[in-house]
RNA sequence: GGAGAGGUGGCAGAGUGGUCGAAUGCGGCGGUCUCGAAAACCGUUAGGCUCGUAAGGGUCUCGUAGGUUCAAAUCCUACCCUCUCCGCCA
């Protein structure tokens, strides 16, 4: 969520970032006009409260000595009322403020170019050349079936469309990505291992996000108040809730292993086919929390970390930066990792790597504490994936594939499978 | 599932109607001592909101939400959470 300060006194340059991401900014000067209607409000309603803290302190100080007498009651009683009416009103506008606060996005960094569709995304950076074969590619359907790695129809009998049940060398594929790419981010990048619970609470949902606007999208229990977690993003974030980490402990780095669940509602014959969109796939997030003013040298490095799994799995891949209109709700900025599948002929975007300042900060109430003694302030959040498995092996099935349909595995796997 | 205990500052832990935002200890920070450090000693150390250029002032916060009262950490009601024991179980 925003800052109620930032919209009050950065008013112009915040409706700027708001635009980019085409966000209607109407919304902003409604806020204000309720922002100074609740300070009026809490000014009047404070100079009461003051008036009745002194007089309870005579009655007070008049009990101990003795010289108390009813009359030092009088009027004590419309007083409290008064406030209480202030109270009230405030109350409700609070309230207000908080719901349309929270529907409030993010705005956009300067640095996040202009456009409103993904046609406008920025291409920053191009790795490897898709592949040239001396036959025709299959796609990794075809590769899934003639190599029994995948059975679609065996996972549909079993659970439903949407589903994928990886089988021999593919079962063996999720366990070796998930401890190569865990190791990679442990011992090269740094992050610290978490093995998150994959039920969390609907406090943990909103404090990332995902609740109250897109409940319909997640996975929730029918018995207890639980949600399946559609990324690791949401238990890791959630691991620093409301606590005050020291200065010289940040950056905190986190990678997980989760799998995710997602409804994928309303995106029914958009990519059904394959391992292209499931209802459960597995991923490595990479979560960092951060000193501000570091956030975007953060973000750069995080992609790196993304990157590297790439390059180490041998897929050739592009980076892409979002255009304004094409970031998400919290997101600031945003890069997406898209792999090539020449099978396929198509990018597939295998990671996304964020940046939500403090926006993400400030609802799950990070802190931080100076080392100089400052104030605690909050700290600024990233995530990205570290990679989404499903389409990597998609990516991994289809460049690596031989002419009779095998597939020979990247170098770097070799010691995990 | 059954029974019981408890939720107070960064942590531990007192406090049962009125200078209690809260004793004390630990931790943190500053200082004295020291060549330096440790120990010891002295001092200091919550957060939010709000008014103010500032200095500073006001106000709110003891799990959450209500209630009683001139006044609530303290009394009442509901809810949430944690822990312990028993049962069941991977």
């Amino acid at each position: 969520m925003l800052d109620i300060r930032l919209i009050r006194e950065d008013t112009n340059n915040l409706k700027k970032g708001l635009q980019k991401k085409k966000v209607d900014t109407a919304v902003i000067d409604k806020l204000l006009a309720l922002d100074r209607e609740r300070r009026d409000l809490i000014t009047e309603g404070e100079k009461l409260k003051a008036e009745r803290n002194q007089a309870n302190d005579k009655i007070s100080k008049a009990k101990k000595e003795g010289t108390f007498s009813e009359s030092l009651l009088l009027d004590l009683k419309v007083l409290s009322q008064k406030i209480g009416e202030y109270d009230s009103k405030v109350g409700k506008i609070d309230e207000n403020i908080n719901k349309m606060i929270v529907a409030i996005p993010n705005f956009a960094h300067e640095s996040v170019p202009d456009g409103s569709t993904a046609e406008q995304n920025k291409t920053v950076k191009e790795w490897g050349k898709p592949k040239e074969f001396s036959f025709k590619p299959k796609d990794h359907m075809e590769l899934a079936a003639q190599n029994g790695w995948i059975s679609f129809e065996r996972a549909t009998k079993i659970s439903g469309a949407g589903f994928a049940l990886y089988q021999k060398e593919g079962a063996r594929l999720i366990r070796a990505l998930m401890n190569f790419m865990v190791d990679l981010h442990v011992k090269k990048h740094g992050y610290q291992e978490i093995w998150p619970p994959s039920l969390v609470n609907r406090t943990s949902m909103t404090g990332t996000g995902q609740l109250p606007k897109m409940e319909e999208d997640m996975y929730a229990l029918k018995n207890d108040d639980f949600f399946l977690i559609p990324t690791a993003e949401v238990p890791v974030t959630n691991i620093l809730r409301d606590e005050v980490l020291k200065e010289e402990e940040l950056p905190v780095k986190f990678v997980a292993y989760s799998p995710c669940f997602r409804r994928e509602a309303g995106s029914y014959g958009k990519d059904t086919r394959g391992l292209s969109r499931l209802h459960q796939f597995d991923k490595v997030e990479l979560v960092k929390f951060v000193k501000p003013g570091t956030a975007l040298d953060e973000l750069e490095s995080l992609v790196c970390d993304a990157e590297e799994v790439l390059q180490l799995l041998e897929i050739p891949y592009r980076v892409v930066l979002l255009c304004g209109g094409d970031l998400s709700f919290a997101a600031a900025k945003c890069y997406d990792i898209e792999g090539y599948a020449p099978g396929a002929k198509k990018w597939f975007e295998i990671s996304s790597c964020s940046t939500f300042l403090d926006f993400q900060a400030r609802r799950i109430n990070v802190k931080y504490k100076p080392s100089d003694g400052k104030k605690p302030q909050l700290v600024h959040t990233l995530n990205g994936s570290g990679v989404a498995f499903a389409r990597t092996i998609l990516c991994l099935m289809e460049n690596h594939q031989q002419a009779d349909g095998s597939i020979k595995l990247p170098k770097a796997l070799e010691e995990y499978i």
